[in-house]
DNA sequence: CTGTTAGCGCTTTCAC
DNA sequence: GTGAAAGCGCTAACAG
C-alpha cells in the first residue's frame, strides 16, 4: 500500500516505466501488442504506485458504461421489494464492486416490452441482467443488445440464460414425495405469464405421469397469501390431495399455514414442499422440505459473463438439491 | 421520445439553443448564473433532442464518482448474504438508478477500522452508506470524507446517521408486553460490538425500570440459531421469565422455536416479540408480535443525502410502529 | 449573464 | 512494438 498525495494516473505509471501512455495502456489492459519486457516494467510501475484505473475515464473513452443494470418485470414497481430480487441485487452489487463498478435496479412494467430495449440503449449501462423476462421483452431487443443482456430465467437466441435447474429440482422433490408414499401431488407454480417456471411444470407433469399419478396444477404468484389461497383451492377441487408442492418457499409457507388453519395435518394428511430454501424454510414448524436455489452464484455468473463480454454458452443451469425437513 | 442516430450530447443541445456549451451546462445543471430566457431555450432544446447527460463524462469532469458504495462491517464476508443487507442494497440500487448511477456492496472486516477510510479515498465512489458502523471505523475517517459518508446505525460528528427509531420501537414493544400483564421481560440484543442497538437497550432498561420490573439482557447476533440459544439461556438463568423481546425477527423466531421445543407455551407461558417486521414474522405460528423497520425508506434517505450533497441533520430517525400478532 | 479555453484520465487510430 | 495526438462528453475557471 503506497500512499500518494493524489491517486496515481496512467501518466504516472507510464512515466515511471519510461514508456508512453499508449504503451502503458496496452500493457495493462493486455489488449494490443506489447513486448513482455515492457509489460513487466509497466506492471511493476503500476503496482509500485498503487495504480487503480479510473472507471469513469475508461467508460468515457470506451463507451463501455459504468454500471450493470438489474431489470425486473412485474405488474407494479413493488416487485423490487421482493426478497429474491434483493438477493440477486446484493450478489450483483458484490460482483460489481470487485470490478470497480456499480449496479442499479429497475422495474420493467409487464405490459411495456419495449422498456427493456430502452434500457439497453442506455450507453451508461455496461450490461443488463433481466430477472424473469418474458418472451415479448426479449423479442423486442434490437440486435445491438447482443452480449449486453443476460437472463436469470428464460433466454433467447441472443440472450444467454443463467438459471437454477428447476426441472431437476422439481423432479427430485416429486420423486421424494412419491417415495414417501404420496400419490396425489398438486403443484402451485408462479404467475402464468412467467415462462421460466414452465420447465418445472413439465418436469412435474412428467414425474407424476411416470408414476401413474394425477397432475393437479394451480398458478400462484410467489406470495404467501396467494399460496394459501391456492392450497385452499386445491383441497376444494381435489379433496383427496395428499401433497402440495409450491414453486417458491413463500407460497409453500402460505400453503402450510392455510392447511393448518383448515385443520389439515401436515405432514400427516398432506405433505408440503417448496423451492428456494430461504432462511425461513428451516424456521417454520414443521420445517419446510424444499430444494435449493443458488441465487448468489447465478447472479455472480450472469454479471461476470456480461462484464467479461466473453462468449458464453446459451444455457447455464445451476444445480438444485433436495432438502428434506418435517413438512413432507 | 425522439429517435436519434447517436445519443444527443451537450454540444448538440447548445447548438440547437444557439448558446455555448458552458451556458447550456449551467442552464441544465441549474448551477451558476443563467438568464431565465436562456434557461428555457436550453431546456426546450434538450427535451427536443431527448438529451440525457452522460454520467461517465460528468463524473470524470467533476470527480464526483459513478457509484454509491454500501459498506457492511462483520467478522466475515458472509454478512453480505444477510437479508437485511440485501434489502438495503436493493433500495439503494433503486434510488441510484433514478440518478443514473450504480451501487456496489463491500464487506468491512471488523478488526480493520481503516478499511472504511480506504473506501472513502476511492474517487470513483460518490458516497458511502455504512451499515452498522463501529466507532473506531468512523473515527478513522479523514476529514476529507465529510459529506461522503452516511450511516445506517450510529453516526459521528462528521457522519450523519439515518436509522430506525429503535428506542421508541423498543419502548412500544415493552409497554405492550407490560400492558398485557408480563412482568419479567428479558431482552436479546445484537452483537456487543454493535453500537446501534445501545439506544434500544437503554430504552428497554428505562421501560422496565419505570414499571419496577427487572432487566434481563443477553446479547445475540441477529441469527435464528443464536436467538434460540439465547432463549434457552434466559430460561435457565431466570426460569420465571414471562416474556422475551429480541431485537431482530430472526432471533425472535429462533427463540420462539427453542421455547416450543422445550415445551414452553407461547404465548401462554412466555410471550415473544421481535423487531423488523420481516415478511416471515406474519407466517410463523403463532404470528410474531414485532415493530416495523422501514429499511427501504432509510436507505433511500441516506442515498439521497449523499448524492445531493446537501446539508443534512446529523440524526434522522424513522418511526417504528408496533405490530401485534399472536406471540405476545 | 455568456463564451473561450482547458482539462478530467483513459483508449485508440495512425504513423513510424 | 511503440509514440504522438486526437478525442470520449462534460464542467470549471477566467475573461469579457
Amino acid at each position: 500500500m503506497v500512499e500518494q498525495r493524489r491517486e496515481a494516473t496512467l501518466a504516472d505509471v507510464a512515466r515511471r516505466a519510461g514508456v508512453s501512455m499508449a504503451t502503458a495502456s496496452r500493457a495493462l489492459s493486455a489488449r494490443g501488442p506489447a513486448s513482455s519486457s515492457t509489460r513487466d516494467r509497466v506492471t511493476a510501475a503500476a503496482r509500485a504506485l498503487g495504480y487503480v484505473p479510473n472507471p469513469a475515464a475508461r467508460a468515457l473513452a470506451t463507451r463501455s458504461g459504468t454500471r450493470i443494470a438489474i431489470a425486473v418485470g412485474g405488474h407494479t414497481a413493488h416487485v423490487l421489494n421482493d426478497p429474491y430480487v434483493a438477493r440477486v441485487t446484493a450478489a450483483t452489487a458484490t460482483t460489481a464492486a470487485s470490478r470497480e463498478i456499480g449496479a442499479s435496479l429497475h422495474w420493467l412494467p409487464l405490459h411495456t416490452p419495449a422498456a427493456l430495449a430502452e434500457l439497453a440503449e442506455n450507453r451508461d449501462i455496461s450490461g443488463i441482467i433481466v430477472v424473469n423476462p418474458t418472451e415479448p421483452a426479449l423479442a423486442a431487443l434490437p440486435r445491438s443488445a447482443r452480449r449486453r443482456v443476460a437472463a436469470i430465467g428464460i433466454g433467447s437466441r441472443d440472450v444467454p440464460s443463467f438459471d437454477v435447474d428447476n426441472a431437476t429440482g422439481t423432479t427430485r422433490v416429486v420423486e421424494h414425495l412419491l417415495a414417501t408414499g404420496r400419490r396425489r401431488i398438486a403443484m402451485i407454480t408462479g404467475p402464468e405469464w412467467l415462462p421460466c417456471t414452465r420447465r418445472a411444470l413439465s418436469a412435474y407433469h412428467r414425474a407424476t405421469a411416470d408414476a401413474g399419478t394425477p397432475s393437479r396444477h394451480v398458478p400462484g404468484d410467489f406470495t404467501a397469501a396467494r399460496g394459501g389461497r391456492a392450497a385452499a383451492d386445491i383441497m376444494t377441487r381435489w379433496p383427496d390431495t395428499d401433497a402440495i408442492f409450491a414453486l417458491g418457499d413463500l407460497s409453500a409457507l402460505g400453503a402450510l399455514d392455510a392447511l393448518r388453519r383448515d385443520g389439515v395435518d401436515v405432514p400427516g394428511d398432506v405433505a408440503v414442499a417448496g423451492f428456494d430454501d430461504l432462511a425461513f424454510a428451516a424456521l417454520s414448524r414443521p420445517g419446510l422440505t424444499t430444494a435449493t436455489h443458488p441465487v448468489e452464484a447465478i447472479a455472480a455468473g450472469a454479471a461476470a459473463a456480461l462484464l467479461d463480454r466473453r462468449p458464453v454458452v446459451p444455457l447455464t443451469f445451476y444445480p438444485s438439491t433436495l432438502v428434506v425437513r418435517g413438512s413432507g
